[in-house]
DNA sequence: TTCATACTTCGATATTCGTGGAAATATCGA
DNA sequence: TCGATATTTCCACGAATATCGAAGTATGAA
């Protein structure tokens, strides 16, 4: 993932609005929702709460299909974990303590998602 | 964590410059960098610099010591714990296949910090 | 076709944000 | 004290962003 990529996300996550959408999404799983369900349960303009699909959307952080007249959101939960991979990059170049506190990341997500063989630690050389 | 605050630490990361700022400290790691050097380094102007560091802390995201002449900069590790754990929350609610792809965070994160014993640390405390 | 529903796009406005010049503050050495 | 270095604050301006009404598009039903 390139820079530009992550601020996209990131700035399109930093805004109250659609912080609040894409975690409606992400709670309401792959079945998503429709766009007025959500406008509805936000409260907000639907014009609005487009734009603001719209953003995330673009951002790849959220996909949409028709269904008759709606149209169906959902989390993209690859292009997450990609972006929090990318926030977790180089975080403790050669000092494993350094990010100790990032281990609670570590346990609490290993709580949600299934258990994965963890491969042989490959740690990256500091290149001051 | 509030939803109010992950925003101010989403759209503090979600700019260029201040993302480049943020993970030149991720980089040097607790030492940290003097503004100037940061500065020198990313080739920016001073008090555009300042202006964006002082974005980060009001986001809590670094921290600031005075050195001399100098104000030397760290990113806050803790901070960054607790906002990945924000948007990792509710990302399964009872259906784990769910977030599959993030599973890849899990393995990464663990090739990256301390055994996932998270109970008690195994690892002596770092003292600076 | 005609109408109603579900969303989106357009256009204007108000606000926020990023940038950079200039001045101010803090620290240290002579 | 004076001057140099390091960094911040102040201020103004142009760009980007959020918001909202109004109009437009797509789908399905009568």
């Amino acid at each position: 993932m390139k820079s530009a990529d992550a601020i996209v996300c990131l700035s399109a996550l930093g805004q109250e609005g659609r912080l609040a959408v894409f975690r409606l999404l992400v709670k309401a799983g792959p079945d998503g929702l429709p766009a007025g369900k959500i406008a509805r349960r936000l409260d907000v303009l639907p014009n609005s709460l487009s734009a603001n699909l719209n953003v995330l959307a673009n951002a790849g952080l959220v996909a949409s299909r028709r269904e008759g007249r709606s149209i169906i959101y959902t989390a993209d939960f690859a292009a997450m974990s990609t972006l929090l991979n990318f926030l977790m990059a180089d975080c403790c170049n050669g000092a494993p303590e350094v990010c100790a506190p990032l281990a609670g990341v570590v346990s609490s997500a290993a709580a949600c998602c299934p258990p994965v063989k963890v491969k042989a630690p490959t740690r990256k050389k500091v290149s001051a």
